[in-house]
DNA sequence: ATCACCAAGTTATAGTATATTACATTATCG
DNA sequence: CGATAATGTAATATACTATAACTTGGTGAT
């Protein structure tokens, strides 16, 4: 049987090969991160041209872009997945953890998202800059304890340094202590753990005032 | 008078090419971080053909490697100077303070230390590795609490996290919260005691056991 | 229907970077 | 003082980004 092999979306020659570009990119992003995206090689690899992903984007920055972009939007679901889906610790626990297997899993990606030059030149209103902020926003709605904004902020961005770091030193080796080994997941737990402390106390301190 | 200017060193044609690609590209790595490096760009910068750094490197990788070593070399000194001269603060604050310091206004050196290629691909026993894991030895030094091994390391790679996530981020863009700004020194500080008052508490923990 | 138009793709080419090979030069030592 | 090895150069191969000029094929107005 004649099988309807459908190229979806077959809007031209290739068939939204703008899609197809920022897919493989995807994929050779989370192999070797942002620097292994290569147009020439994406072309070769999409059988056309060099020049035609040029139709497309720009330049190599605009492609960029558009992964950190698509990468964004599943990073977030995923993230809001970990908050939403009932399960072991509490939600900043729960976001912490997935985020931190994220980063070290997909680590390509996570380069892409919060470690790229693309990121460092998008400005503050940008969509890519409103993505990121979108998951800060996540894990600051994470935070069960009744905390006020600017107080509750703090915190926040004390859990997403932590984060951060652990995710960025781990992969450059350099989160081996001398004594011994500590896991990466207890460390985050830990520094999310000291962290609510650190709010409960500062709320005591405000109360006390009042 | 015929003033004696002795160019330092002349061993050769050049006088020490390999240590002038040395300072030219640590100038270049502090203003655009280690892609700013060009072994082509450096030769013309000197005045030298395009082919004669690599009668001194390997390739592009060794002279990076070369480089980061030197800027190791130069942050822990600076560093140890933190501990060591009495000033603001603990011993453990004034370590993260130089360091965030250092680490926002030399952004290009430090993520060629803590976030390069270069740094990921040295492997455990290498130079490079062991300069990295004398930063940390200083950073574990300067807790002054009474602390054993194994929970002093803990709570060292949580600053030590922290103190990158913040430098990482920030230069990112991405430390902005949305209610109002936070300082980023006030942020490592507080990072700073939280997990010093986590140590205590540990303490007192293991103490009660005995 | 057809034709003008435009989106998408191609070939050719310029420019820049890494890196190698073969050759030239010069300091140093026996 | 001459052999030799260290150092530098010229020429070249390869890979990548990017642009210009040209071609192809789908679409919509008449």
């Amino acid at each position: 049987m004649g099988q309807i092999v459908r190229k979806p979306l077959k809007t031209y020659h290739h068939g939204d090969l703008r899609e197809a570009l920022i897919q493989a990119a995807l994929r050779e992003v989370e192999l070797g991160g942002p620097e292994a995206i290569s147009i020439k090689a994406l072309a070769r690899q999409l059988g056309v041209s060099q020049p035609a992903p040029y139709r497309h984007f720009a330049d190599r920055e605009a492609l960029l872009e558009a992964v950190t972009a698509e990468a964004f939007r599943q990073f977030n679901v995923i993230m809001r997945e970990a908050i939403e889906q009932p399960g072991k610790g509490s939600k900043l626990s729960r976001f912490a953890q997935a985020a931190l297997a994220f980063g070290l899993e997909r680590h390509g990606i996570y380069r892409l998202m919060f470690a790229s030059r693309t990121m460092a030149c998008a400005p503050v209103g940008s969509e890519l800059h409103v993505a990121a902020m979108e998951t800060l926003a996540l894990l600051i709605e994470s935070f069960e304890a009744p905390a006020v904004g600017l107080l509750r902020e703090r915190q926040a961005l004390k859990i997403w340094a932590g984060l951060h770091g652990i995710v960025m030193l781990a992969e450059q080796g350099l989160l081996t202590g001398e004594v011994g080994q500590i896991s990466r997941e207890e460390l985050m737990d830990e520094i999310v753990e000291q962290t609510k402390l650190a709010l409960t106390v500062a709320l005591h301190a405000t109360e006390e005032k009042a």
